[in-house]
DNA sequence: ACTCGGATTTTCT
DNA sequence: GAAAATCCGAGTG
């Protein structure tokens, strides 16, 4: 029997470079945090420095990439639009920065919570885009830097119970990304109600005079 | 059903 | 100082 903290998946061992299979293969992967558990149905996969100019890695580490830096299967959550937080498995051999930020899944434990921490939405909308996923598990920067591997944090990533055997995997281009329009890195579960919509990267409009 | 704009803060140039 | 891996509500067809 193995000792939970000495667990490794295979894709911890992953260079940099297979992010993108990563990224397929934790699909229909179960993520559990404070009472919620969520069955992924769509990923994006980021790449290290240099290669992915859509990566917070792509120029170096920083004080907020640090983590995208260190071992595999640690948590990379970041604040985005001053409004939400998303949440990223650290992928890549340490010293390399790739990440799979976790788009969409299905609310499959802990419902009840969810509604409670996402308010007035429909089930299926639970976790239906990466701000809201967050949101239905209940964590944030606290959670950043930890092991979703070994149950030292508040995050626990584990691999189906049974084969999830669906309809097929699809991909296609990120969403929202500002650059790398053309990279398939976004995996979904074809035909699951769960995943999100599609939206091209909108272009911000120019600041208009600040009231007051 | 779809399009548009605002919120809000961290990060890096 | 500007941009950012988003979400939601309002407005229109």
């Amino acid at each position: 029997m193995a000792f939970a903290g000495l667990v490794i998946y295979p894709w911890q061992r992953a260079p940099a470079a297979d992010v993108p299979d990563t990224a397929r293969s934790l699909l229909g992967w179960r993520v559990t945090a404070n009472g919620v558990t969520i069955r992924l149905t769509e990923v994006e996969a980021y790449a290290g420095t240099g290669e992915d100019p859509a990566s917070h890695a792509h120029r170096g580490p920083t004080p907020r990439t640090e983590v995208m830096f260190g071992p595999a299967g640690r948590a990379y959550l970041y604040f985005v639009f001053g409004v939400h937080w998303c949440l990223n498995v650290v992928c890549g051999r340490e010293g390399e920065a790739a990440a799979v930020l976790l788009r969409a899944g299905e609310v499959v434990d802990g419902v009840d919570l969810a509604v409670g921490r996402r308010g007035n939405t429909a089930i299926r909308d639970l976790a239906r885009g990466p701000a809201r996923l967050v949101v239905s598990l209940g964590v944030g920067r606290e959670a950043n830097g930890t092991s979703m591997i070994d149950g030292t944090g508040p995050l626990v990533l584990a691999p189906p119970l049974e084969s999830v055997l669906v309809n097929g995997i699809e991909s296609g281009p990120r969403v929202g990304v500002a650059s790398a329009h053309d990279v398939p890195w976004r995996f979904w579960l074809t035909g699951d109600p769960t995943v999100s919509a599609y939206r091209r990267h909108a272009p911000r409009k120019p600041k208009a005079a600040r009231p007051k």
